[in-house]
Parts: structure tokens; sequence; C-alpha cells
DNA sequence: ATTATCTATAGATCTATAGATAATGC
DNA sequence: ATTATCTATAGATCTATAGATAATGC
């Protein structure tokens, strides 16, 4: 082989690795299987990333920034309740549903690997905070208004990814399941993302009679 | 060591693989590992279980079984929708914090290993038709009273068992993120299982005013 | 005689490294 | 001369099995 027919190596070996690791995770995946994916041999992934497990972490950071970047950013504070929470709860769902091992990824090496975690905190940790904020302070605006219930913020962020993430981590197993072809299972994800954004715009519902708190107006 | 001291050796080693495989995973436990934790050597494991595998498949089973099994069971119907409500979402919430590892597990495995999916269809199949169709029929009989707004059986439990399983995918890596002690965790514990539940009632909630569904009373 | 437990080991990985070879840029 | 790629291999697992030994029940 000569050098750099098309394109690097060091980008197929990465490519390789990415799709390989997002469907079996670190323990299951050898650099022996990502060679073979690439075409290349064995010891080239160590000239390149030296260990399997920093050729791993080019990986996690790159698929947790899409994971954890941009959760519940609602840039333009103009929008109604409702569009508001819909578009979020659709953003996300949306973004998962393009990366939709991203999940099982992601649980899979922070739960087996813990010390993972500071890698995380290192990339998300920055961002997160501001973010939050402004969800909140978005959401106690539209509580004063009357528009919603009361609830803490951290419960509905926690609730939406809950019901997104879940989704994705169940769907393939009942996809497999019950044999479901690709055509209805596209079907059944646009199904699950309205019953999800229902559910939560429905639970969001301003109480109704009572003298408790979301009844201001 | 002679025979039997203290029970039987075959129950130490299920009972040190559950803990192993729980934790870790099939592929990150290793039999040597099993054999150190029970103080055995390597081979009684293949002596009592002839593989890995089919240890494996013991313990998978009876875990298995304590997710899937009455799951929405909801026995008497004689109670009010928020009351069954309630008990189903608690008990299956409850369920989950005595084995937190479950989901964990459970996802892991399916997911890595689609062909251990038959295992379930096998285990979980007969009863779960069965529990389906009678909360159905009582959901059914709730939104007919007018008590709730309509919505399909399957995203409704779809959606509890996601926010419950989902929170404790999470648990332990946001335990281990921001040092929460044993004693805070147990009550962030109580206070999500309360927001949960409130989210999922508050979302069932009939509608208000428009002429749609769920106001015929 | 049977059953439970142990020691030892074969055979299959897998990661990482050393050192050879070939292509490119100077 | 440097850099990319390859071959070969050391060393560390890990699973499974063969065969030895010791305890128990008859």
């Amino acid at each position: 082989m000569t050098r750099e027919i098309d394109g690097h190596m060091e980008q197929k070996i990465l490519d390789a690795a990415e799709q390989l690791f997002l469907d079996k995770g670190f323990a299951l995946t050898s650099t022996t299987e990502i060679a073979a994916a690439v075409g290349c041999n064995q010891a080239l992934i160590h000239y390149y990333f030296r260990t399997k497990e920093r050729l791993f972490e080019a990986v996690f950071e790159k698929k947790a920034k899409i994971f954890f970047s941009n959760i519940f950013d609602i840039s333009e504070s103009s929008v109604s309740l409702e569009e508001g929470i819909r578009r979020v709860t659709e953003a996300h769902f949306d973004m998962i549903r393009q990366n939709p091992r991203l999940p099982f990824f992601i649980v899979n090496e922070l739960s087996t690997n813990p010390a993972r975690i500071e890698t995380l905190n290192r990339i998300v940790g920055p961002s997160i905070g501001r973010v939050f904020s402004r969800f909140s302070h978005w959401l106690a605006e539209e509580e004063a208004k009357g528009n919603m219930r009361h609830i803490d913020p951290f419960d509905l962020i926690a609730s939406v990814v809950s019901l997104n993430a879940a989704f994705f981590l169940a769907a393939p197993i009942v996809k497999r399941a019950r044999g479901i072809d690709d055509a209805s299972f596209e079907q059944i994800l646009d199904a699950r993302k309205k019953a999800i954004v229902d559910m939560v715009l429905m639970s969001l519902r301003p109480l109704r009679d009572s003298g408790e708190r979301g009844d201001q107006r």
C-alpha cells in the first residue's frame, strides 16, 4: 500500500473505530477488529493512536459533545411556551434519532468506566450552567404568566431526556424482537415523538381551579 | 476445602456471578474474577455451569423475570385513576430502586447480544399480553368516565418505564460526578419519584374546554 | 464408588512494541 | 531522512478441559 491513496488512514481508523465502539462498546471491540474494518494491519492503529484507550477517548469526546451540547438551548425566548417546549423536545429527539446508538454508548461507557466522568465534566461542564439558567428563567417567566404549572426545571429536563433517550435504548431491541422493517420503524419513531411532546405539554398545563400555584392569572 | 461447609458452592457462585454480571456486564466479567470473589478455583465454575454463557443465562433469566414481571399489573380495578396510576408507577420505581443496576444490565445485554431477545420472549411473552390488555381496559373505562384524556396505553406504559428506568441509568453517574453521599441520594430518589408520578398524573388530566375527547362528562 | 474440589495446561484471543520495508520529499 | 505501513512476536489475559486428590456415603 502506498501512502494516502484516498484520504488519510488516520481518519479511516477513526471512522471505523467510531462505528464499532458505538455498536459494541469499548470492551467488546478489539483493535484487531478495527484494523480489519479499515483494511490495514493492527499495528497501524497503535502507530496513530498509541493505545486503544486513547483512540476511544477521541471517539468518546466527539460523541459526548454531540449528546450534551445544546440540550435545551432556548435561543429565542420570544417564542410561546408550547412552541418552546415543542422545539427543544423535538430537537433533542431528532438529535438522538440521527445518532441512535448514542444513549447506549454514553450510558454503557460511563457505567463501566466511571473515570470517564472526568472527561465529561471537562467537556460539558462549562456550557451547561449557562444553558440551564437561561432555560430556568424562561420557565419561571412562563409560570408567572400563568401559562404552566410549577415544576422544577431540572425535573422537566430530566423527564424529556429520559423519555427520548430511553426510547432509543429500547427501540432496537423491540425492532428486532418484533421483526419490524425500516419503513414501519420510521413511522413508529414519528408517532412516539409526537406522544412524548404531547405528554410533556399536557403535563405542564396550569392547574385548573384549586388555590394552588400556577393559577395566578 | 471440604464439601458444603456452609451452603453449596453452586449457590455462592451464582451469587457472586449475579453481582459481578450486574455491575460490569457479561463481557467485562471473567470466570477467574468470579472464582476469586467466591474463593474457589476457576475450574469449579465450569464444573457446575459448564460454560460462562450458561452461568450468565441463569442470572439473566432471574433478573429479566424481576424486571418484566408484573409491570403494570392493576390487580384491583376498583381503585381510582389517580390511585391506580400512582400505584403502578411507584411500584415500578421501587422495583428498580431495589435493583438499581437492572436497567443497565438488561439494556446492555440485549444491545450487545440481540440473540438474548429469544430468552426474553420465552420468559416474558406469555404473561405480558394479559397484563397489558387488563391495563388497557381499565384505562379505557377511566377515559370513558371522563377522568382522563385519551392516550394510547402503550405510550403511557412506555413513558412510565422510560422515566423510571432512565433515571436509574443516569443516577449512579450523577451521584459519582457530584460526589453525593448516600443519605442525600435517598432524598433525591424520593423527590424524583414524586416528580415522575406528578408528571404522569398531570399529563393525564382531561382536556379543559375544547370539544375534543376526554370531555364527555 | 461417587462427587466436589484442585492443579495444570492447551488454545485462543488481545494489546502493545520492536524492527523491517517501502514510499516520499529533499 | 522521514514517515507510513507491514511482519513478527512478547506477554497478558481468558475459557475450557483433562486429570489428580480428597472427602463422603455405601
